[in-house]
DNA sequence: TATGAATGAGTCTTCATTCAT
DNA sequence: AATGAATGAAGACTCATTCAT
């Protein structure tokens, strides 16, 4: 039942959010939306802003670990699909939480106070592009910090067409191939050792 | 004298808002920064979201205009340095407005009402980019769509890099190099095939 | 709970805005005498106007029923004091309501905005009395601008000595025989011809 | 010049008041309907409100004097017909005052401060009136309070009738004879002495 | 006299949060 | 756990008035 009810504040606060924004979206609107009463809501969160946080902190975090090589099915990726792979699981990734990636992107991380959970996601989906990369030696002598630039390059790449795709045109899934193709397009002679030969 | 003290405003309010973020900073804050009473804000700008609005779509268009490639140089769109050029181009013009981009990316469109704004500003940005590709011919044989998708996916690079570098770790433009140079070996072979004799 | 806050607000507003008008009632003023916090009168009224039209509204429509032949006890008004009766009537209905007419009176419509329930209160009187007038055969051969301008002239009559007895200067009920004597006398021979067995 | 100017700012306040209400209408839109800077109203009045006192008290002033008797052609008032005369006369100088008295019955005497003027105006004619009565005995017998009751209510019904007609209706002069008619008519036997057989 | 930019005290209204039931 | 009436701090905006030119 407490589960259900916070879930229910969850879901009705990203929806709002997602319409509104954070700032527009009042606590009574989001109770009124979930069928309880004003008090309720602070049964089960601290505060708005620790609503919001906690809902950016899970969401951002299953991001994260969704994106990391191990979540990834291990023989998809010692082909020479890989890059074509990674691609379409990213944009899936971003495509099933297009809803809280649309709020951190169209109205901001909300208040200074929580930037920093932007800034750590972006931290964190870095490294794991980095350590990608390093594990399948794409970029064979480049430094870390270049290392660091083209992951913040493929990642700004991806959350892109993303959002102008998944959110401002809005599209679903049928959009996966089409944009893979482009996104592999751009990379193709990045991956030299990939057999890009399949065209 | 007038011009004088509305700029005094946008220049505090841009610095505030970049601190602060738009919704944290009160019409109060900007006005004893910048010296003056809070009825003589209201001299020049209409409202907060007012004063937002204008200093956003200024900022903005002046970054579309300067993309333009009238805006750049001929004799250096025409060697087969042009990408390398392009990027060191936008990347400048993103460091020098680095601010209101940093507002926009990090506080977001401070409110659904102002939204259209910067989703304008994407649009224009990606014609630019969309026109120079079919000028130089850079993805023969791309549809429109396509050729959306990779500018879109270009935009996404050079702002998501700009951002990491220039604002949350506050380099200046000696990171320009670094940055192209890995911007280009990302695309390196993408414009193997044009002959920019064209013209 | 919810009504006797409403009521302590409304009787807390009329006592202010008898004393200091309209416009030089703050809200804040009124939620001090009433003994509650700023945000609780937002829970009765929509604003401070919303407050004003809405008791003004109320107690208008009652003096207007208070009027109306129905309100009136039959008996009385099929003899030859009839018209006595009528000034006795109305002069009691407005000094019982002399708080809100003393305020529309002195403190005006307090906006343009709010004028129209002024207007209709008077268009609603006036067609009582025409009725009246009509009902009685009063003014027999009359047209009806003719008896509209006899019910306005009659209005303003009363309306006037009840604000200079029972406002101005202060007095009570003890009143009402002097006023409805002198009253009477203006119109004496008025009705001479009115049989009033006509039923 | 500087007299044209004051006229200026008071022709603009006196059709704005009427238009507006005296809250509404703001010092700003004063001086830009009289087509002057904002400091100019501020060399003519000491302020708003003593605007609206000075105007009130102006043409409050000029109505009695122009309802005394001593005003009135003389061989006017020693015939059988004196009430209907004065009827007119007091119509015809209500319908020429009609702004200022809009603004005073539909706006209230705009804040406490000012009701002073409002109360003296209604006592300097009834003052009048009660001499008019005296003067020519209409109603022998009748002790100073009966006097006054049936002077206010005069007032009463002539204010209001003008209001209705000159003001609400919008009327013009072409009404006098019907309201007059209608008012004599009222009080055609108040007195006595009058040989009403004219009629 | 005339200007109009500048002032800043004044007030309505909002809304996150609390708490008695 | 749930309610929702009550709270009150906060802040945007207004506008009568001033004053340097």
């Amino acid at each position: 039942m407490a589960v259900e009810k916070r879930d229910k504040i969850v879901e009705s606060a990203l929806k709002l959010f997602e319409q509104k924004g954070y700032h527009s979206t009042k606590v009574s609107d989001i109770v009124k939306d979930a069928g309880m009463a004003q008090g309720t809501f602070y049964l089960y969160f601290k505060s708005k802003e620790d609503l919001f946080r906690s809902v950016a902190e899970e969401c951002l975090k299953e991001i994260v670990v969704a994106l990391e090589p191990k979540s990834l099915d291990p023989r998809e990726l010692h082909n020479d699909k890989m890059h074509d792979r990674l691609i379409r699981q990213t944009l899936t990734i971003y495509y099933q939480n297009r809803t809280i990636l649309n709020i951190l992107k169209r109205h901001g991380a909300a208040s200074p106070e929580i930037a920093d959970i932007s800034k750590q996601f972006y931290g964190n989906v870095c490294e794991v592009v980095k350590d990608m990369f390093k594990h399948f030696n794409v970029y064979p002598g480049y430094t870390d910090e270049q290392l660091e630039m083209t992951a913040y390059a493929e990642i700004g790449m991806l959350e892109m067409v993303a959002y102008q795709w998944f959110i401002e045109k809005g599209y679903g899934l049928e959009k996966l191939d089409p944009l893979a193709e482009v996104l592999v397009g751009i990379n193709v002679n990045c991956l030299p050792e990939t057999d890009v030969s399949e065209g």
